[in-house]
DNA sequence: CAGTATCCAGCGCGATACTG
DNA sequence: CAGTATCGCGCTGGATACTG
């Protein structure tokens, strides 16, 4: 980290605070990561709300900063698929301690988690942070 | 983290998101937590740019979610001091391995860095992340 | 010095309808 | 299915001037 001072330099983040402030752009990279491979349509499933516009436009600047894949399979109907790059699997490990910290400073419950996540990312038979 | 599976849920981010996303405040936690405590205008120098009216909306901020705290000295001219509270002090832990990972990512090298730094938080004869 | 008061521009994001 | 096209609102944050 820093060599002679405890000093943290910031200005890297500069440049990632706009990747990590879109509202969705954390929750996508992590629900891919989860998946490994997924779909448009399962993406809009599992996040509950977001719009069809905004879920493609997320989707373009995370490929636009190589951090998730697509491949497109012409097919009728189509299919596409995104997959995290190397990069992206990267940042999903980076945000982890910030997710423990939130986690720890929100008293987050099992119950707390559960009951949020059952409308979200982590309904059905495998959860976590629970 | 997980127990029976690899899978993470990012809910507790929808709460940080809103704290973490603000395009200043990331940078005045650390710039607080290096320099221990400073004062408001001391912060507006430090980052170059900012408006007194985004400073102060962005402390306010901060301190009703209990990330730093005020003292205020009765004096003429008034002083006032910011710092770190405890939990302050945790979320610039936290936000380390993401700065790691965009440092990393970017070929951050010193030069950059340092030119980077000179005009904003780094400068003076301490730096890191070089 | 440490802010507040105004005003305003840009963009993130949602809703809805439509298309190859 | 996997998006695009439109429209519009609200919030963030910048510029500037003013105050206890």
């Amino acid at each position: 980290m820093c060599e002679d001072t405890n000093e943290i330099c910031l200005c890297p983040l500069e440049g990632v605070i706009d990747s990590i402030s879109k509202k969705w752009a954390l929750l996508i990279i992590n629900i891919i990561g989860n998946k490994g491979r997924i779909r448009f349509s399962d993406l809009m499933k599992e996040l509950n709300g977001i719009s069809p516009k905004t879920l493609a436009d997320t989707l373009k600047n995370l490929q636009e900063q190589q951090l998730i894949g697509r491949e497109a399979f012409s097919e009728i109907p189509p299919r596409v698929e995104y997959y995290l790059t190397k990069d992206g699997e990267g940042l999903r490990e980076a945000v982890i301690p910030i997710l423990k910290w939130a986690a720890k400073r929100d008293n987050h419950t099992k119950e707390k988690c559960v009951s949020v996540c059952k409308r979200t990312t982590c309904s059905g038979k495998k959860r976590s942070w629970s």
